[in-house]
DNA sequence: ATGCAGGCGCGCA
DNA sequence: TGCGCGCCTGCA
C-alpha cells in the first residue's frame, strides 16, 4: 500500500473517455487494470491511498501511468495565455490529466472504439482480456490484463465476434498482422513526426484520423494531435463564431492557435463541453 | 422503437 | 477530392 499526492482530479480524467479499464467500487473507490497490474485507488483530501496485486515498483509505475511528471500547470498557463475562453476552460481541466497508457492496448482499445460507446468499448476489451490475457487475483477478485500481442495473436475473428467487437473484427486481424509484419511498427511510430506517425498508423485498415489520433495522445502521449468529435466541433462552433464547424477548418485552427499544445488544448475543451459545462 | 455511440472503407461521381 | 451509405450491437 502506497500513499500519493492528491493533486489532480483522477475521478474526471478518469470517466473523461480516455480509458476503458476502471470500476467504482461501492466505497466510492477506483480500481483499474494498468498494464501489468490491478490498482485500487481511495480517494481522500490530500492523498490517494492505493494498493495493488503488485507491489513491485508501486509507486514509480502509478505516478508514470498518472502522469506525474508533466507539469501541467506550465500547460495551462501557457494555453490560458492564448485566448479568453482557453483560459476558462484551461482553468477548468486543470486537474484533468493525459494518463501514460500502454501502446498496444491503445492501439486495439481504439479501433474498438470507432462508432461505438463506452459502455460496449469496455466490455469488449473486458471479454479479449478474459478470453487471452492473464490472469490476476487481487482481493479475492479475479481480474484479466489487457493481452499481450502474442495472447491476442492466438485468437481468430469468431473469437473477436465472441467479444463483441462486431464489423471491427478484421480491423483488428489488419492491427495485428501489422505487428506481425514488422513487430516494431508500433515502436518505430514513437521516432516519427506527428504527421507520419498519423499517416503510418492509418495505413492499417480500420484506422481513420480519428482513431490514429486517439492512439497518438492517449498511446504516445502526443500533445500535438487532436481527435475532433462532435464534442470539440459544438465546442469550438460555440465559442469561436468566425471558425467553420468543420474538420478542417478546427484543425488548421487549432494548429495555429495552440501549436504543440493543441491535442491538450482541444482536449481540454472536449472535456469542457463533455463533462464540466 | 429507430437512431445513435468518441468512424471507417468502399463505391460512386 | 468529396459524399453517401452500410456496418455490429446495446441502449435510450
Amino acid at each position: 500500500m502506497i500513499k500519493i499526492k492528491n493533486d489532480f482530479d483522477l475521478v474526471s480524467s478518469l470517466l473523461s473517455g480516455q480509458c476503458f479499464r476502471f470500476i467504482k467500487e461501492e466505497n466510492e473507490s477506483y480500481t483499474c487494470i494498468l498494464d501489468d497490474r490491478v490498482v485500487n485507488i481511495i480517494v481522500n483530501n490530500d492523498y490517494y491511498v492505493i494498493s495493488s496485486s503488485s507491489e513491485e515498483n508501486l509507486e514509480e509505475k502509478v505516478k508514470y501511468y498518472f502522469d506525474y511528471c508533466t507539469n501541467y500547470d506550465k500547460y495551462v498557463s501557457l494555453l490560458s495565455n492564448k485566448d479568453d475562453y482557453m483560459k476558462k476552460v484551461a482553468k477548468e481541466c486543470k486537474g484533468y490529466k493525459i494518463f501514460n497508457q500502454d501502446k498496444f492496448e491503445t492501439y486495439i482499445s481504439y479501433i474498438i472504439s470507432q462508432n461505438n460507446n463506452v459502455k460496449r468499448i469496455s466490455n469488449s476489451i473486458n471479454e479479449l482480456s478474459k478470453m487471452c490475457g492473464k490472469k490476476v487475483f487481487f482481493n479475492n477478485k479475479e481480474y484479466y490484463l489487457f493481452p499481450t500481442y502474442q495472447e491476442l495473436s492466438k485468437l481468430n475473428i469468431d473469437d473477436f465476434r465472441k467479444c463483441g467487437v462486431g464489423f471491427r473484427d478484421k480491423y483488428i486481424i489488419n492491427a495485428l498482422e501489422k505487428i506481425k509484419d514488422n513487430p516494431s511498427f508500433l515502436e518505430e511510430i514513437e521516432k516519427l513526426n506527428t504527421e507520419d506517425a498519423l499517416k503510418e498508423l492509418m495505413s492499417v485498415k480500420g484506422i481513420g484520423l480519428k482513431v490514429a489520433s486517439c492512439i497518438l495522445i492517449f498511446g504516445y502521449h502526443r500533445f500535438d494531435v487532436f481527435p475532433i468529435d462532435t464534442w470539440v466541433i459544438q465546442n469550438i462552433s460555440e465559442n469561436y463564431k468566425d471558425i467553420k464547424p468543420n474538420q478542417k477548418s478546427i484543425s488548421l485552427f487549432a494548429k495555429e492557435k495552440y501549436g504543440d499544445l493543441s491535442g491538450l488544448a482541444i482536449q481540454y475543451m472536449y472535456h469542457y463541453q463533455r463533462n464540466i459545462k
